[in-house]
DNA sequence: CGTCTTCTTGAGCCACTTCAAGGTAAGTGG
DNA sequence: CCACTTACCTTGAAGTGGCTCAAGAAGACG
């Protein structure tokens, strides 16, 4: 199994063993059922579960004190995520639509990380690959607006391409607070692409790539 | 030995082991003098070596195909870089100023986290401190010119503070490129700051903080 | 069928960028 | 020690990309 991982225009495979967190026995834990935007954990809460999502998706954000909203990430069906280096959240995870996830004691994983060396390499390869993910947002952050959305599509694409079409489960404000934009300027930008036949936009939350190498070209 | 990481407002303190990898007698390696502005890796290069500051600075960036250039992080003394999930860079360092750099093999550290305990969570801990620098940096990006400069003081203040002057390493270039800014706003917004004695502009890489609680207003 | 939410589109505005010029500091060679 | 060079920083004026404000269209759902 391996974990795929955006190096700015090419894609870069590592050898994760992130599946074998969840693989060893002692590590399985319960499937719980989310509602659409049902909490998942909160900021500053104790961080005492590790999660993974089996079926639907979740938005990872921090809220400023003026109410601005940063998403720092989506996590999509196999994806791994809560996992963080303090005792406490510093970010909050919701259900983006109904969603499946397992959860497992975070202590329970720390403690046999101590003696699996697996389940440390795992532990490591997670955190590691969450770092990636968010440098790489960092480094779309500092782009214009088309190229942030001709990003967002191609990671899109990768994640949850079915032959071609691309479905997003999250709405227009869930894009525009992980590109950093406004919702007016994520619809604006999406029509221009369809215009020029980039892409189609076939529902609200359905997109057909029709000139990836266009959307390429935008991703720097 | 612990670990200090900004978390917005408020500055959380995780027991992190991070020096301990380079206390080990076998995780000892030569120190390395590095000229300004020399190339300590580039992107693309194998990721042989793990690296800790012990004087100078040292930027870590990423450069866009149009030449763009984003500062993913500044490393002062103390702070340990290099360690990357993949076999690859996929970052760049230099140094910014004339520095001295303890330089380990990776393939060694890796090997010795597999039988201690201590190393690997050592290893954990410095790409989970890593992760949170990271997704800081993109909760700023999100954020205009005044707030971006006024994290970035305060961070800097944190890190190298000596009785309340601030000594910058970096050029306003370098600055612009981590903030995601120009380098006119980052002059222009600084001169606003003393023009309300916010801070002082001693010389123009050394500052002293008159209103902290202006800047921490800022710092959502 | 009506209500509510989400999405799209338009017009004007503003924060930051771009372009341009001048100032300051440090180093170098005569 | 001083002219000269070079790198770096500051400030001004104009331009622009994305934001704000506003209104209407398209779905979703009981």
């Amino acid at each position: 199994m391996q974990t795929q991982i955006q190096l700015g225009e090419s894609t870069a495979y590592i050898v994760a063993n992130q599946p074998m967190l969840f693989a060893k026995a002692e590590l399985k834990g319960p499937a719980i059922n989310y509602a659409r935007n049902e909490e998942i954990f909160g900021e500053g809460e104790a961080a005492e579960y590790v999660y993974k999502v089996i079926s639907g998706s979740v938005r990872a954000f921090r809220i400023l004190s003026d109410g601005r909203r940063q998403i720092m990430a989506f996590y999509m069906p196999g994806d791994i995520f809560g996992v963080e280096p303090g005792d406490d959240h510093v970010i909050s995870c919701e259900a983006i639509s109904a969603s499946t996830i397992v959860v497992v004691k975070r202590a329970t994983l720390f403690k046999t990380a101590e003696r699996d060396v697996e389940v440390a390499r795992g532990l490591l390869a997670v955190t590691a690959a969450e770092l990636r993910r968010s440098q790489n947002h960092a480094l779309l952050l500092i782009k214009n607006a088309q190229e942030r959305l001709a990003a967002f599509i191609l990671e899109m694409a990768d994640r949850v391409n079915r032959k071609g079409c691309v479905n997003l489960p999250m709405s227009r404000q869930d894009i525009a607070d992980y590109l950093g934009l406004t919702i007016e300027t994520v619809s604006r930008t999406l029509s221009q692409f369809a215009a020029r036949s980039t892409i189609e936009l076939v529902a609200s939350r359905e997109i057909v790539l029709r000139n990836r190498a266009a959307l390429s070209d935008l991703n720097s």
